[in-house]
DNA sequence: CCGTATTGCTATTGCCAATAGCATTTCTTA
DNA sequence: TAAGAAATGCTATTGGCAATAGCAATACGG
């Protein structure tokens, strides 16, 4: 059986990605979140008040389709708005959120060091500069 | 502006496939094709007469779910169907398939070498490596 | 021959992203 | 300060892709 496509990289990288955030997702599910729904919390919990806008950048989500997300985590009392002024809110973790998050927090730190492990030992250094070396130039591109 | 996502490689590594296959599809769409669509005619060349079953097997993509992908291609006349016996038919790629896929190949190999030349050249030669051992793990778990 | 597995399919659901458009508020600057 | 431009949050819709459950027809194996 001929696969020439385990050989191309970018097919191989969106493989890897899949399968990641697959497993991430599986142990977030006893969580009851999605792994979208945790980038959001780490991301408030290190800027207080960050606006949805703001967060929807940092995420490369865009507006409208944070809506939804955000709706979802105020639903679950995991965040709560706070207005910045007549049309921006700023987003805070409620103490359920902070309590939900720490929880997060050690299911994927248990998948960021199970990660590391598939990676033989003397490659794991270059894992983070290669793949932000292929991140960083879209980001560029896109703001 | 705190952004505690970019030093965790799961993540980032999401993002980089979803930043490649953007632009991947950005590339394609020019052929009026995705890069589902493309994964695939690229495995029906390599194996003529696959079955749409093992074909998903090899994709990782469910029997439902390759239905509507082999529906398509047939609607565009770029694969055919031959019975192989009462319930399986191999796939065989039309002369349209083959000429469309030596296009795509084109936009791919472009691809994948932009890819290359993001990455500094000394680490080049560990990208495959490195994400064919975050993938092939998940592989023995789920076949 | 009979039970089991396989193949292709329908139907539905969920997640995530993209687009277009809208009302309100804020900013800019002439 | 008034007027145009931009930002914010939102609605509504669409598309791509994956997951699940279940079904009819066919093939396989003891």
């Amino acid at each position: 059986m001929q696969d020439p496509l385990s050989s191309l990289p970018g097919y191989v990288l969106s493989r890897a990605a899949a399968a990641a955030l697959a497993e991430l997702n599986r142990g977030l599910a006893k969580l009851g979140v999605r792994h979208s729904d945790v980038s959001l919390l780490i991301l408030v919990n290190a800027n207080p008040r960050l606006t949805q806008s703001d967060a929807g950048k940092l995420l490369d989500i865009q507006r409208a389709n944070m809506v939804p997300l955000v709706s979802r985590l105020l639903e679950l009392s995991l965040i709560s708005k706070e207005p910045v002024d007549g049309r921006s809110q700023g987003l805070l973790l409620t103490s359920k959120g902070k309590k939900l998050l720490k929880e997060a927090q050690a299911v994927i730190d248990h998948h960021e060091v199970q990660l590391q492990l598939l990676i033989p030992e003397h490659l794991r250094p270059h894992l983070l500069p290669i793949l932000h070396a292929l991140w960083d130039s879209s980001r560029s591109k896109t703001s």
